[in-house]
DNA sequence: ATTATTGTATTAACCGCTTGGTACAATAAT
DNA sequence: ATTATTGTACCAAGCGGTTAATACAATAAT
């Protein structure tokens, strides 16, 4: 899965959200040691320091815990993680449909559109 | 409508996209004559230059036009902003679905999602 | 004719993000 | 014991976006 990160908006805070759709989609699983700052920021050809700073803001939530020198490891609790896919998912949600709205598009041709684009 | 501007992303490609959406929901209406920069500037909370910008880019691409000293006009090319209208939602489509699938739900589930939020 | 308004241009300053470089303490690996 | 790896901290430099302040020419409004 690549990064997919572009120069619209902070680095970090796309770090943060990759890594979290990372850990609710299971690519890091409960208690799994993830790899080194930075090893991490080699693979997304980012700074050190800019991964440091996402990882910082995951700790600061609580998705994750840095053992000072063996590592940092997805915390295992699977019912934060639960809600934090919630979270995300209500997220899109919220955001996708009142720009659909927005745009003029009636609720019957933004549920045909999404059922038609499901398909295939 | 409020403009919901926030430091996450450039001020004036939030603009430049709020603008577009007023364009294809009729809010500005073909051939309208604009607000002055200055007058769209104090209402979004924004600086003069930043509105400058982002009308500027609005008019490279062709949705409006300045006449130097009446004013600035919203294209009267319906065409294009019928498929302005497309291109918006078919990016909201494009961004909203992977992410969704990301998060580890599958098609039936984000169908039922949408379907059940829409209802409200 | 005079005034106000229009879009536009320019400059300096500030701020946040990013990078590159360096460093340190703690501990795992050898 | 020595070495490598870990997270962490710091600083300087560069860059893009934003603001503030001014200014100007063209023309609409008076």
């Amino acid at each position: 899965m690549p990064w997919n990160l572009d120069s619209d908006r902070p680095i970090f805070v796309q770090i943060v959200e990759h890594l979290q759709y990372d850990i609710v989609s299971g690519v890091y699983a409960p208690g799994q040691k993830l790899p080194s700052v930075r090893d991490l920021a080699a693979v997304a050809s980012v700074n050190p320091n800019t991964m440091q700073r996402a990882l910082s803001e995951l700790e600061r939530d609580g998705y994750m815990h840095s053992e000072r020198t063996s590592g940092r490891f997805i915390t295992e609790d699977t019912h934060m993680i639960d809600e934090l896919k919630t979270r995300l998912a209500t997220a899109q949600i919220n955001e996708f449909l009142p720009r659909m709205e927005r745009l003029g598009l009636t609720k019957e041709e933004i549920l045909n559109l999404v059922e038609q684009s499901i398909k295939e």
